[in-house]
DNA sequence: TATTTTACCTGAGGGC
DNA sequence: TGCCCTCAGGTAAAAT
């Protein structure tokens, strides 16, 4: 499941085969995979075939491709190719012509002046994530819109998402605010992406296990120093994966050249239902939290 | 307004 | 072998 430092590895990977290349020609192969662009396949084929794009963008888990101006002096909004990898979607490196993967939903043939043709291939077993063309707006603060790029833009579509915590405009003043205000469960708030993006269900787990808080405390009853503890264990973690390459526990998070990650190695808490934990050899237990899992130690994180 | 729940989706794995 | 059920969970819309 791609949460930040999986999105960040995608996104590194990106960068250099795709920064300066112009996309040739665009295949839609399951138009589902386009559920947040705003026209149908044809209108996405034809918005980005002979673009050229200038780089990849990342914040939280959304990525975007800006792509330089369609004719030389017109006046249109900037755009990018705004990206969501979902639940099970990877963004594949392979060479042109490569024969259709298995879940393959989009299809870039792009041309980069170094490297020569490639194929960026989207795939999505799940088709949680999507591909979109959407339009540049300014960032509010005046940053850089996200990781990879100084320019201060931001697709319309990531622009209620907050930026994330290893961004250098981070805005801890604003975290702090709204976790002590809120009434939500701690946990709830960490995957709540407009309050601190890029966190999922497996980073939030680690995080809350080596900040020892159970993800069921409240917002407003954390201390500040606690909270201040806990940005940092967020930080520490997402850190971490991102140094190992990310988390991978089956074929469904891979780099842009299939490989998975190693971070499942050093996971304390999240999927380790019954085995010991780490810290005080207290079972982990797993109990139901607002459709999905929570994983945490009994024992080190005390609700009261 | 603030917060919680639901829909979306496919394949793996367990039980029978 | 095959059928049914549960589970995985990010996002945004809908409900409370």
């Amino acid at each position: 499941m791609p949460e930040l430092p999986e999105v960040e590895v995608v996104r590194a990977g990106l960068e250099p085969a795709l920064a300066g290349s112009r996309i040739d020609a665009v295949t839609v192969s399951d138009e589902r995979a386009l559920t947040r662009h705003a026209g149908d396949a044809a209108d996405f084929e034809s918005r980005v075939t002979g673009r050229r794009v200038d780089g990849v963008v990342r914040r939280g888990k959304f990525l975007w491709m800006p792509l330089a101006a369609a004719t030389v002096g017109t006046d249109r909004w900037p755009e990018a190719i705004v990206g969501h990898l979902g639940m099970s979607g990877q963004m594949l490196l392979r060479e042109s012509g490569t024969p259709p993967l298995r879940h393959e939903r989009i299809r870039l043939d792009v041309r980069h002046p170094e490297h020569g043709d490639l194929a960026v291939v989207f795939v999505d077993q799940r088709t949680f994530g999507s591909l979109a063309v959407d339009r540049l707006d300014p960032t509010p603060d005046g940053a850089a819109g996200g990781r990879g790029s100084g320019v201060a833009l931001v697709p319309s579509q990531v622009a209620h998402i907050a930026r994330d915590p290893l961004d250098p405009a981070f805005d801890e003043d604003a975290f702090r605010r709204a976790v002590l205000r809120t009434r939500s469960a701690i946990k709830r708030v960490l995957l709540d992406q407009t309050v601190v993006s890029g966190i999922g269900n497996i980073y939030a787990d680690e995080a809350l296990w080596a900040s020892r808080l159970h993800p069921e405390r409240l917002g407003h009853d954390l201390s500040s120093r606690s909270l201040g503890r806990l940005l940092g264990e967020v930080r520490a973690v997402l850190h971490r994966a991102l140094a190992e390459g990310g988390t991978s526990f089956d074929a469904q998070y891979v780099n842009v050249n299939g490989q998975a990650g190693y971070f499942a190695h050093s996971l304390n808490a999240y999927g380790r239902t019954g085995e010991p934990c780490p810290r005080c050899g207290t079972p982990i237990v797993r109990v139901s939290f607002t459709n999905r899992s929570s994983h945490y130690c009994p024992k080190c994180q005390r609700r009261a």
